[in-house]
DNA sequence: ACAAAAGTGTTTCAGATACACCCATGT
DNA sequence: ACATGGGTGTATCTGAAACACTTTTGT
């Protein structure tokens, strides 16, 4: 904070809000992307997102887009501060400078329209990377940051749940690794990692009949927030993921 | 992004930068502080910062910044972004929004004046969790993050050399850990995994002579980003720290 | 019976810990 | 000679990786 008058004035400038909201569907990490309505780059696609409002707090604006976006409340989502952008060209309409937020959950129900009536759709993140799908303003470097947090963050914390929905299986939550990682993993040691992290993962006694196979123990997450020792992303089963 | 127009307006406002910048002086973390020559807080310490200029990019005006306040230029320190701060009452003179920096170096000489003229001096970081100094503003939950964020950075990165003057000894960068997590370390092992991770330290292949003991060897940094396999916080020695 | 997925046992190996020990220098 | 810190050797232990094997279900 500045103590002294500066020689050239502070910018006066906009805040917005930017969600790179992260969910696994169909054994790819996926992410919720509006279409744009208006200019500039209209028509492409772009990360949900919004103004922050007077007097109100930057994690407050992000929940409120992830609701509006979602149609989900409160705090059943995980949410947390990405990074703040701010070059000067970044957005044509003038000095705006956007914090992104992530926000990792299960695999919702295809997103309503938004209260903005904006077109919301979950897409693979390979496409994107691939560079098939363009992305407004400066959002595939947003995405790739917020991909690159996802990933350090599975192998540090237990936040992998929070793409689960309770209750789950130890093979629900290798999936997210496996499509978060783009790796495959031992299902037998990931599950005894899993297992010997004392409150990663709570046992609630019951079982999931699949189509075919065994049934499996479910489970709810437990109060375990980081993982020690981590899961490492080197511990790559042998044999390739599914296409 | 938002793409239709909101019902209630944007918030026009003002950012800053205020960073937080560690050295390890006297094998103790301590932190640059200002004293406060303006209202508000007027006379207490605070982070260095100041007002993000018009057509000025964040990571810019936190450069800038850190020059004033320690006379380094370039990225001879190392610089990141910490964290966004923005909740509505966090300054009296109205909505400021603060993007927060970390930057790590070495122990510097004791700063000048910077072009504010303002008192700029070491802190002990401990003397600030001790709540002995108050800081303004909500400084010390910033400071607070970026002590967390560094002592992360120093398992998983090889960021500690930022806080080591070229050339430095084994000594001194086990130094750094000791001061950062405050714990002590055995000195066989962290020696032999920080030689065993390539692209850690490169020996020089000269020797530095101390007051007292066998003299030691004297390194620079390598090119290496990562630690694999981590430096672990739980790998103290038996030990205690010295006071 | 068979397929498929859950879950267990076990061998092997790499790395961390603890600590004894040797080395090189100044006093 | 001895104190001091640098640096090496090594026994032990822990846990990860690989993969064979057993269990439990539906068809």
């Amino acid at each position: 904070m500045q103590t002294t008058v500066r020689h050239r004035p502070p910018a006066s400038l906009t805040a917005a809000v930017d969600l790179v909201i992260f969910t696994v569907r169909d054994a790819q990490l996926q992410v919720l992307l509006i279409e744009r309505g208006n200019t500039p780059y209209q028509g492409e696609a772009a990360l949900p997102g919004g103004f922050v409002r007077e007097g109100e707090a930057l994690d407050t604006a992000a929940q409120r887009e992830l609701q509006e976006e979602t149609g989900v409340v409160g705090s059943s989502l995980h949410l947390e501060q990405l990074h703040a952008y701010g070059d000067p060209g970044r957005d044509p309409r003038g000095r705006i400078i956007t914090i992104a937020y992530l926000a990792l959950g299960p695999d919702l129900p295809i997103p309503q329209a938004g209260t903005d009536a904006i077109a919301a759709h979950w897409t693979p993140v390979s496409s994107i990377l691939d560079g098939q799908v363009p992305l407004a303003f400066d959002h595939e470097g947003i995405l790739r940051d917020g991909l690159e947090r996802a990933r350090s963050k599975l192998e540090h914390t237990t936040i992998a749940t929070a793409f689960c929905r309770e209750p789950f299986t130890i093979a629900d939550l290798r999936q997210i690794y496996e499509a978060v990682w783009g790796i495959a993993l031992d299902p037998s040691n990931f599950r005894r990692k899993v297992m010997k992290t004392r409150g990663f993962v709570v046992p609630i006694g019951e079982r999931r009949l699949p189509d075919v196979g065994r049934p499996a123990a479910l489970f709810r997450r437990g109060v375990a927030e980081t993982l020690t020792p981590p899961l490492t992303r080197s511990g790559a089963s042998t044999s390739s993921l599914p296409s």
